[in-house]
Order: structure tokens, then C-alpha cells, then sequence
DNA sequence: CCATTGGCTGGGAGCGCTCCCGCGGCGAGT
DNA sequence: ACTCGCCGCGGGAGCGCTCCCAGCCAATGG
């Protein structure tokens, strides 16, 4: 009942371990002929290459490490849904931990590489010699490489859609939107509501009283785009505490579609970003630092909007 | 630059691998002035143990594992809070991707144990020989323990609370509620409620369609009692749908207390379930299960039901 | 004073795999 | 026909750690 190694697989075919090694790992060295008795032999033992001992040998660990703040909970499995290969996850409470664990990892060889959820951490990165990927954030750091969404054209698409509706008075709520470029977005709004008779503002503060003094103003704006999902669903609460009936006095336009979008009244319009790719593109480019590859920023593909309740034609 | 490893400490401090090894881990063997000297010399080489040589040699790779199917996604955050340790974490698509997981897992050696979040794959684990510990579900497959939650408890407090405000129709909205018995909060709602002139019933359907239907009953009931914070959310949309105001025509309780909770107009009155403490429970039971001591189930401390804008007195 | 005990320690054999080195054997070149 | 070169494979040395075993020395009892 003992797992099988390669030894016993080298015993079985009556070569050498060397050989065996050589043959499962589909590299040249041995003849065609050889490697399909020992494919077949380590077939019918069951054997599967223990992952331990490919570490050690090897120097990789084969996992990647994502050290989660708590704010980004929602966004996990959606990422994780296009990561193949296993996560090494760890919550903590705050940056200090964060690094602390970043350093021990490393050390440890715990991990191959990590995803950083924020830019701000590259740096360090690199001072640890830990190779890592930024999630959504501005690059810059050498070495390490980021995976962007185009928020660009994703504002753009919800402002002209928003313009189409009647729309003139659009304020974009700021938030901590994960995964993304705060100054890439509040370009991309700026430039899109500067034709507009009353040019969007942006609002720093990410707070409910925030959203209230927002809809208190006068003119008061008939549409929020919202960075984050909770935020138009609080922009949702304020709206109706202050007797605004959505969409009919108000439009809300949020940020990434997470499935709270469907289950809030009414129903969120969202722009929906392809997190499942990014954590796709994530792992390719991981894999591409590893190898020693020099890789660049890439980016996923556009965003797409996706229009529900939330929105209708402006009313005033 | 090169990392230290126990031979460089051992030729440093002029003695052995092995007295290195003991006296590092903290084991008899070594005297304690020997301890002190190699612990100096390890910590001003700024050693640390490498985890795949460990996990080679000891047979314990130190990883937890847990396969996510997509809709757990939001307790991740807090049972991983109290989670010490890291989580190898994989999502799949369904049952077999999930069970093929824990093969390869188990053959690779990949991890030590797994958390399972539902009981039925319990015995699918036993056959594979990966230890594994159940969050939340009814336990009964020997050698798997369950960590559980007081759902009886919780379910008392909540009907109790709702039984002082004179709601004695009082409705339970079953669903897929992770980490729990449904059960057990079957039993518990029905013992609860049998007091009461119109005994509360269970709805076996969670899809809104059932909770209009629940709501278009005559008599109405007054309360809903929700499985889980989605079902307290398609609840408040579909009272809001029918005309009912929450709380002044129906009050909601709901399981779990997610942020979601709070995000909602009217907040959400919940049981809260102490998630954190049942991924340490869960953490040290399998650490005994990997001991090889005998365990059995543990139960997490009693959910506390948190009170806010969604529930009311009675109003008919 | 010598044998026995017991605490410390050095040596070394694994754990399972990767990869380098080198050796036979075969076909091709002159 | 002889040599050279290359292919296919065997042998073995690590990777860093754990843990068993035997040897050493001092303390102790007879």
C-alpha cells in the first residue's frame, strides 16, 4: 500500500531512475519506445510525482502566494475562477503583517511567486526578492509586472450610455476599487465629462455621508457612477432616505457587477470587468517572471456594461 | 548571498546536522548552552527553515487545503481570520472537479488535511485517506470531525426576540446555508414555533418566487426568518415589490451577518455565527486529527443576534 | 580502580526527485 | 576497416532536513 517512486517504477522497467525521471517529464534522453513502457508502468503503480521532493529538488514549490486584505473578500473566487493552479492564501490584519508574511515566505521558499492586490507593496517586493504580479494597479516598479483592466473604456462606455439617457449631470463617486488605477479612472471621467454643460465632479470620500451631500447639492446630479459595488448599493440607501426614487430621480452606475448587484432593488447597472481573465493573465505572466522572461504590463480585455434597473432617462 | 541552511550553522558553531536539527526544534538531545549558541548563530545568519526540505523529510507539507465551490465565496474572509496557518485554496465547477481535486492532492502530497464545507464528501475523503474535518455540517462519518455551529441556540434567540416584539406568525425561508445542519435548523424551528397559535412553517424553496408566494398567504406572516443574508435581500426586494414596508408590515431576520447586512436599507437584523472561531476550531481539530489522537466534534460558541432596522413590533 | 550508566554529540542514511557526467553501442565519414 | 560522433541510458551526487545509531566522556556504584 506505500505510494510508488520513481525507484520502483526504474526497478519495475528494469532501467534507471535517471531514465524514468527523463521519460515522465517528456524530455529528450530516452527513446520513444522507453518512455511508453515507463508511462505505462507508472501508469498502472499509480503513480504521481510528490510535489515535496519536486520542490526540494527543483528550488519551486509550484504555488502561488495572495496575502488578502479584508476588503477584497468579494473579489476572490472570481479571480481564482480563471487562476489555474493552487492559491496559497493568508488573510491579515493589516500592511506590516502583510509584509512580515511576504518575508517568511520567501525564506521558507513557501512560495514560487505572489499577487499583489495593491501596487503599493511592489517595491518591497523586490527589496524581499520575491517575485509578484500587481492586480489591476499602475506598474511602474521594474520587475514587476502588472495585469491591468482597461477602466478607461469602461467609463467611457457607461458615460455615453448615461449621455444617451439624458444625462448631464454625473458625479463619480471615489472609492478603494480593488484591483484598479485610481488615476487612470478619474482621467478617464474627467475627459468624458468635460463636453457635458455641467462637467462630473468626482468626490473623494467614500463615506454614506459622502453620497448624501452629493445628492444634496443643487442642481442636484441626476447620476452616480460608483467605484465600487458597495458604494452604489449605499449610494441605493441614501438615495431613498432622501425620498430620490431610483432610477426616476436618480441613476446609479456601479463598478464590477459582484452578484450582491442583482440581489439589491432596484437591480445594479454595473460595469462588469473580466476578473476571471485577470486572474488568468495573472498566472501567465507569473509564469513568464519565473522563467526568467522579461514581462511587460499586459492588459485583459474591455469591460463590458451591463444595464439593469438602476439606470433610466434623466428627469430634470 | 547564498541562503544558510543547518550544515552552514552546524560548521559555524563547530558541531553537527544533527545537534543543529534538535536543538533548533526544540527537542532533548543538546545541552542548553549548546541550544543558545547555535539559536545565536542561526538568528545572525538569518535562517529560516526551508518548508519543502521539512516537508520531504517530515512527511507534512504544513498546508491546509480547501476546495471552494462558488457560493461560499463570502465567508472565506472570516473563517480564514481565525484560521492559523495558510490555505492551499482551489474553486471548481462542481462535484467531480472537486473530488479529483483531493485525489491529486493526496497523491502529490500537497497537503496535509483538507477543510471540507459541506459533510457530504466526508466519506469520498476517508477512501481517498486525506484527514479532513467538516465546517458546520452534521458529523457521523467516523474519523471526519465536525466543527459546528449552535444553530439551535441561534434560531431560539431570533424567535425568542421576535416572540417579545408579538409576531406569532413567523415564517422560516430555508436554503443553502452553508456551514450548517439544515437539520438541525429544521428541529429548531419547529420545536421553537409550536407555542405559537399559528405554528411557523418552513419553505423548502429559496428563490424569490417562493418568498412572494410566502408573502402573498393569508393571513400574511409578520416575520421572515431567513436561512441566509442572499434570501434576507431577495426578501426586503420582494416585500418592497408587494408593497410592505420593513419593518412596520413584516419584519426580516437573517443568518450569517455578512457586511451585506449593513450595506442594505433597512439594515438587517442577524444571527451572527462566530465564523472566525470555527476556522480555528477547525484549525486545531485537524491538527489533532493529524496527531492521531481521537476527535471529535467541537462546538463553536453561541451566534449572538444582532439588532437593526429590519425587524419591528408585530403589526397585526 | 574498573565497569556501568546516561547525557551529548557526530556521522550518516534516508525522503523522492532532478540533472550532470560518462560510458557503451551504433551508424556515418574517409 | 578504423575512428569519430551521437544517441540512449546507468550511475550518482545533490536539494535541506529529520532521526536513528553508535561513540564519547563524565559521573557513579561496587
Amino acid at each position: 500500500m506505500k505510494r510508488p517512486t520513481i525507484t520502483d517504477i526504474a526497478r519495475e522497467a528494469g532501467v534507471s531512475k535517471g531514465a524514468v525521471s527523463y521519460a515522465l517529464n517528456g524530455r529528450p534522453g530516452v527513446s520513444e519506445a522507453t518512455r511508453q513502457r515507463i508511462t505505462e508502468i507508472a501508469r498502472e503503480l499509480g503513480w504521481a510525482p510528490s510535489s515535496t521532493a519536486r520542490a526540494l529538488s527543483g528550488g519551486r514549490t509550484g504555488a502561488t502566494g495572495l496575502v488578502l486584505d479584508r476588503t477584497l473578500e468579494v473579489f476572490v473566487p472570481a479571480l481564482l475562477d480563471g487562476f489555474e493552479g493552487e492559491l496559497l492564501l493568508r488573510v491579515v490584519p493589516g500592511r506590516d503583517a502583510a509584509v512580515a508574511i511576504y518575508r517568511r515566505w520567501r525564506a521558507e521558499r513557501k512560495v514560487d511567486g505572489v499577487l499583489l492586490t495593491e501596487p503599493g507593496y511592489a517595491a518591497e517586493l523586490v527589496r524581499i526578492g520575491l517575485p509578484a504580479v500587481v492586480l489591476g494597479g499602475p506598474g511602474g516598479v521594474p520587475g514587476v509586472p502588472s495585469v491591468l483592466v482597461d477602466d478607461v473604456t469602461g467609463a467611457l462606455e457607461a458615460l455615453e450610455y448615461l449621455a444617451a439617457l439624458g444625462h448631464r449631470r454625473v458625479v463619480r463617486i471615489a472609492g478603494a476599487a480593488v484591483f484598479a488605477d485610481p488615476a487612470a479612472r478619474k482621467r478617464a471621467f474627467t475627459t468624458a465629462t468635460t463636453g457635458l454643460p455641467h462637467p462630473g465632479t468626482v468626490h473623494p470620500e467614500p463615506s454614506a455621508d459622502a453620497i448624501r451631500r452629493v445628492l444634496a447639492a443643487r442642481p442636484r446630479p441626476t447620476a452616480l457612477l460608483c467605484d465600487t459595488d458597495d458604494l452604489a448599493v449605499a449610494a441605493l440607501a441614501a438615495a431613498r432616505e432622501l425620498g430620490l426614487a431610483v432610477p426616476r430621480d436618480l441613476s446609479v452606475v456601479s463598478w464590477d457587477d459582484t452578484p450582491l448587484c442583482r440581489l439589491v432593488r432596484p437591480a445594479l447597472t454595473a460595469i462588469r470587468r473580466p476578473l476571471a481573465e485577470l486572474g488568468a493573465l495573472a498566472a501567465s505572466v507569473l509564469h513568464d517572471v519565473l522563467a526568467g522572461e522579461r514581462a511587460d504590463d499586459v492588459c485583459a480585455s474591455r469591460p463590458r456594461l451591463i444595464t439593469r434597473g438602476s439606470t433610466g432617462p434623466a428627469n430634470s
